[in-house]
DNA sequence: TCCTAAATTTGTAATCATTACAATTTTATA
DNA sequence: TATAAAATTGTAATGATTACAAATTTAGGA
């Protein structure tokens, strides 16, 4: 993955920080949210401010390679993966997993009174591990 | 709807409070903000604090009475009908619709990765009756 | 290369929803 | 009625996010 010509392709100019912060996204599958991006960047990027860690994520929003969402309501987080997916959090260990959902978008699509731009999902739930480890 | 039954038998004292609020929920089903809750409240109860109006939403949570669900993940929204059902949010009047969810339920009920406990949908996108007046 | 304007980054302060907490008021019970 | 427990209230704290202006960097032309 060429980072920089995928910034410039999205008419992003690829600055240092916006580079940094693209690969750790791309690189970190994790859903991060804005405090961990920061925390885990300004390690090696000491003057990089938490301010252009969001203004960065709101150009990627806006130009089209990065998604959001919330998954309880509180701390915003972060995705480069594009394809439509549903989250689903894990009550016990507390982590954030995909979920292919192709098989819903089709019913969500034969909605007829609503024109449909943005599916959002997220289960909870308790995972296989955790549920195995419970005995 | 006997209010004060509803919430003896969910294990809630009915007080003045209590009684007012769920009253609300249940009649207004556009899912109010806790701003909007307490703002249309408390001219017919001005001693109504807005702690009273979380304390009394968390509690209505607790004992199951009571869903909340975050739309773009900066207020909380408030909903009285606990029967599973998915949001749907038009861009263009900023309502928030219902949504059916029957037979999605069934899909995910068929992932066997997880133990889902909750489904959380919302989808974005334009009503009809926006998609119809914008010709 | 140097100069200037525009773009980007940064830090601080403001905003806004929510929570913590302690004081006050109300309710229930002896 | 007296007392303890529960409920309500107001204020202050928290924490994520945004506004904004200053500082820095970048790009293009003289």
């Amino acid at each position: 993955m060429d980072f920089v010509s995928h910034l410039t392709s999205n008419n992003i100019k690829p600055s240092l920080q916006r580079i940094k912060i693209f690969e750790y996204l791309y690189e970190n599958t994790n859903h991060p949210t804005v405090d961990t991006i920061y925390k885990d960047l300004v390690g090696a990027m000491p003057t990089l401010s938490k301010t252009t860690v969001y203004n960065t994520l709101k150009l990627f929003i806006d130009n089209g390679i990065t998604s959001t969402f919330t998954i309880d309501g509180n701390e915003a987080r972060y995705d480069a993966i594009m394809e439509e997916h549903a989250h689903f959090k894990c009550n016990s260990c507390n982590n954030v997993y995909d979920v292919e959902i192709e098989a819903l978008k089709l019913k969500f699509s034969k909605l007829n009174d609503f024109q449909i731009d943005n599916t959002n999902i997220y289960l909870k739930g308790v995972c296989n591990k955790c549920l195995t480890n419970k005995n």
